[in-house]
DNA sequence: ATTGTTGCAAAAATTTTGCATTATC
DNA sequence: GATAATGCAAAATTTTTGCAACAAT
């Protein structure tokens, strides 16, 4: 496998995931891909996630309605989960300079940290007033 | 059901989570409570729990190995997870304050969020350098 | 009686895994 | 040919649900 090692499905299940804006979930990449992919199974899937969530390429950012969903932009950003949709939201504001420089505890070291908030989108809110009226 | 909607084994399963600091699993609370009321389902673990969340009785503050672990403290505060043996820590600081000022975007509203930081605790830090003595 | 709660077991749903096959070097 | 990656299907997990039985008023 030379020196990169990625295989051609490793690496079109890694474009999948840095291209899209959606913080997919497993299935949502098997699902997406598997139109240009025929032949493509969901363990691999999920084995190239797990791999890439090691190798630090990708992070979890949220579960959403029993599905974990994967960010392959690994830049410190917070993130909005809407329980209506289900959608996950960048947060782009830099919060995160302030929580990354605070040590949480004597003796325990921080690999990573995840900042999430849960509400209603904007698109959401938007639908229940259009109801409303 | 008079006025509080509370049956006894429900009470229970709150009371429990209350009483515990261990951030617990449903299964974790199941089996705990078992030793207790020996005709108790899981199910009605469930059950309960999600009520809990829906009424704000308790939060659910992080997905452990596939497990999702709730708090009965529903204060501000953030948490440590342990990637090595799975613990969930309180972190007494507060960086809460900080994140709860701020709004994150435009009409998005916010009803909860969550930081965790994950990492190694104390105790499986100290657990390694024995081992490599 | 009626309403709500539970136990039990089956069902859903997500994720992991074993193994034979295929791809890559 | 050796090593690694994949497909497929089964298995393992966690969580939900249907329904009959039970509890409480």
């Amino acid at each position: 496998m030379s020196g990169q090692n990625f295989s051609k499905k490793r690496q079109m299940i890694l474009d999948t995931i840095k291209s899209s804006h959606t913080h997919p979930s497993a299935k949502w990449v098997y699902d997406t891909l598997k139109e240009q992919v025929p032949d493509l199974s969901l363990g691999t899937v999920y084995r190239n996630i797990n791999l890439f969530k090691e190798q630090g390429l990708v992070v979890a950012v949220a579960n959403v309605d029993g599905e974990e969903r994967i960010d392959g932009d690994t830049s410190a950003h917070a993130h909005f989960v809407c329980k209506e949709c289900g959608k996950v939201f960048d947060i782009p504001e830099d919060i995160i300079t302030i929580r990354s420089e605070s040590c949480p505890m004597e003796g325990f070291s921080t690999e990573s940290a995840v900042l999430t908030y849960f509400g209603k989108c904007n698109f959401c809110t938007h639908n229940a007033n259009i109801k409303e009226a």
